[in-house]
DNA sequence: CGTGTAAGGAATTCTGACACG
DNA sequence: CGTGTAAGGAATTCTGACACG
């Protein structure tokens, strides 16, 4: 319907640029990496490049941390939500393909 | 309204990588900067940084460039169309206020 | 576990200048 | 005018490791 992957998604932002955007040192910003909690993409030469979700999911990630979470701990979180979204995209994808071929039934 | 310097606006991206995004060279981008056609913000160490707009204000001006466009008058341009712009911003805002008086009440 | 730091190297960015046209 | 390039320096980023706790 949208996204041409919108400028919140596209990676292009460098780890001093996250840092000084998070106050995170580069150190916590690569471990979070290691543990799994962010996916930056690498550029030509191997730069790490983050978007702006990625700047987003890192500030709650240091909120998470204040609170005494465990990395562990976030990760098993992240990995829920994200079940739950794709069990809510198929709902959706299913719902999409009903009303596609019996009608545009506003009720419900 | 809204706003709070969107994803759009924010300076965040290096040149190098405003370079792979645009195709321009970096010398091309710091000449653009001279002409006064870009306005990067530098980081605390001196750095430039752009916002996703001044990377699609470039591809405008690499588009220019290719007709043949000089730097100079594709200057000429922006600055008309901002002016326009700042007309159209008073604009609306009179029409705010005046609104504000004696328009639309919507019940106080 | 989460983070700091020193280490060495490679890549980035900066400025001012010369070149060509 | 618009762009390339070599130059030298400063700042950035990367990885793997040791440290502490």
């Amino acid at each position: 319907m949208h996204h041409e992957t919108s400028y919140k998604e596209r990676k292009v932002i460098t780890i001093g640029v996250v840092s000084e955007l998070t106050g995170l040192s580069e150190r916590q910003i690569r471990y979070y990496e290691e543990r799994k909690l962010i996916f930056p993409e690498r550029s030509p030469k191997g730069n790490r490049k983050y978007s702006f979700l990625d700047v987003e999911h890192l500030m709650d990630i240091a909120n998470k941390r204040e609170e005494g979470v465990q990395t562990f701990e976030i990760r098993q979180e992240m990995l829920r939500r994200k079940r739950k979204q794709e069990r809510n995209g198929r709902k959706e994808l299913l719902r999409g393909e009903i009303n596609a071929r019996f009608g545009i039934q506003q009720s419900e």
